[in-house]
DNA sequence: CGAAAGACCTGAGTGC
DNA sequence: TGCACTCAGGTCTTTC
């Protein structure tokens, strides 16, 4: 599943081949992969045909294009779902792909020819174009690597609800604290929420609990400060380390050849360990159900704490 | 505003 | 062989 740093490992990769490049055509293969694109706005391959992208920009695990297109700014937004590519091909690239949805056919000044294919077997991830609005605090909107332009503090309308991510500079550490300080629900629920903290998905929210040791339904508001501080720093750390796996293992090839290839090349220590021991005790972890997913833990390790004084009997 | 549940979707795997 | 069911899960929408 595309958590951040798959995701940042897709943006890295494009970045360099379409940064620049003029949109020549657009195929539309299946209209479900425009689910997040308003028509109202305009026609998606008339609005992206005849553009020239910007640069490639993430938050959290959304991704957009910046375009130079006329009538104010826009972009092309990408949200991969949980089974969606963009992959970089040549012209001549064979179209069997079964789920492929769209394709961006582009023209680089340096690179030449070139296709963007949109591949989504389970067409939860989409495309759209969409307008640039300034961002509410007037920081750079997302990652970008190098690249800078007149897009750099603008995010598409479907973003700006979108929290910051944790390795993003701008994110605030003190808002997000006293934001969860007034949530009764589980921490890991508040993980999960895009509206607070960007970027994790059910994998490295359970890797980042299991790091620090916490059940995933303890009460947000119940964690000291301490803690919380404690769990930040954890999750930067796993997600900053599955982006230095991810982006060693796949390196340049990665969208050239397969998305999916190198998701799960970095080592796990919680997700999808159910009935191994835990790296820490020994003890053998638990699958338990969790919103419509599962969650991984250890139980001796991750132990709901309750508060004083709901403990009772 | 927060919390929870439902909807969306396809393919692999399992049990009968 | 076929059929029904479960699981994978990110985000948006609806309801309270």
């Amino acid at each position: 599943m595309p958590e951040l740093p798959e995701v940042e490992v897709v943006r890295a990769g494009l970045a360099p081949a379409v940064t620049g490049a003029r949109i020549a055509a657009v195929d539309v293969l299946d209209v479900r992969a425009l689910t997040r694109h308003d028509p109202s706005s305009g026609d998606f391959e008339q609005l992206a045909t005849g553009a020239t992208i910007g640069a490639a920009v993430r938050r959290g695990k959304f991704l957009w294009l910046p375009l130079d297109s006329a009538g104010g700014p826009r972009a092309i937004v990408g949200h991969l779902g949980m089974s969606g590519q963009l992959l970089l091909r040549t012209p001549d690239h064979p179209g069997d792909d079964r789920h492929a949805r769209i394709r961006l056919h582009l023209e680089h000044p340096a690179h030449g020819e070139l296709r963007v294919d949109f591949v989504d077997q389970r067409t939860f991830g989409s495309l759209a174009v969409d307008r640039l609005v300034p961002t509410a605090d007037a920081e750079i909107a997302g990652f970008s690597g190098e690249a800078t332009g007149e897009w750099a503090r603008l995010v598409p309308t479907q973003v700006a609800h979108i929290a910051r991510d944790p390795l993003d500079p701008a994110f605030d550490d003190d808002l997000f604290f006293h934001r969860m300080s007034r949530r009764a629900s589980g921490v890991k629920r508040v993980l999960l929420d895009q509206g607070l903290i960007s970027g994790i998905g059910n994998i490295y929210a359970d890797e980042s609990l299991w790091a620090v040791a916490l059940h995933g339904e303890q009460p947000a508001s119940s964690l000291t400060r301490r803690r919380r501080l404690d769990l930040l720093r954890a999750v930067r750390d796993v997600l900053g380390k599955a982006l230095v796996e991810g982006g060693t293992s796949f390196d340049e090839q990665y969208v050239n050849v397969n998305g999916e290839s190198g998701y799960f090349a970095h080592s796990l220590n919680a997700y999808g360990r159910a009935g191994l021991p835990c790296p820490r005790c020994g003890t053998p972890m638990v699958r338990e159900a969790f919103m419509n997913r599962s969650s991984h833990r250890c139980p001796r390790c991750q132990r709901l704490r309750r508060p004083r004084a709901a403990r009772g009997r």
